[in-house]
DNA sequence: TCTTATACCGGTATTTGTATCACGGTCGGG
DNA sequence: CCCGACCGTGATACAAATACCGGTATAAGA
């Protein structure tokens, strides 16, 4: 085994970082969203379902451009739960 | 074709990424900062030298929070240079 | 000189991201 | 009721990211 296989607590932060995508989103629908960002609707779509828990820095740009979202806060959002550690679940 | 083949452009954004990642890290050594941001020596060597244009958000994320750097000055250093009318109408 | 540490490079293996294809569900108009 | 459009979704295909191995080159120190 060469490369990790994203560790279950990186696919939940996936999921909170599809979730914040989401809801950032609000009203608007995918398509449009994605098409702001210059992305197909099925990426951004993996990636708000968390079915794609570490895509590639520019497309989040993109998104974050296209939402007006900080990437700052967007990785600051997904970044406290791991400093304290998976809630026992 | 199923997956766009990385153009030359974006090549060309890794390579200023990653050049911008080299300078950020100053005198301190590549494994050192790999190590601060939790990825391999390699995968830092392969980002700063631009063999690796499209890196993963989250691997960015914890390189620039190793380097001090801003995740959108980053970001904005990369887009302003060449512009991508690609995205936003 | 020899050893050590750092960085670079090639190849390899595995996992993942991204895009295209095709389907079902919902809504509004005819 | 039927149909087309829009949206979200699953399956599939390919390119790329990450990690590990070995080897090489340069510079500093014993």
């Amino acid at each position: 085994m060469v490369r990790t296989p994203l560790t279950p607590w990186e696919r939940e932060r996936g999921e909170r970082f599809g979730a914040l995508l989401r809801d950032a989103r609000g009203g608007r629908s995918m398509v449009e969203v994605a098409a702001a960002a210059g992305v197909s609707a099925e990426t951004l779509r993996k990636i708000e379902t968390g079915r794609a828990p570490t895509p590639s820095f520019f497309t989040i740009a993109a998104l974050a451009f296209a939402l007006d979202l900080s990437l700052d806060e967007l990785a600051a959002a997904c970044a406290l739960p791991d400093d304290g550690q998976a809630l026992s679940a």
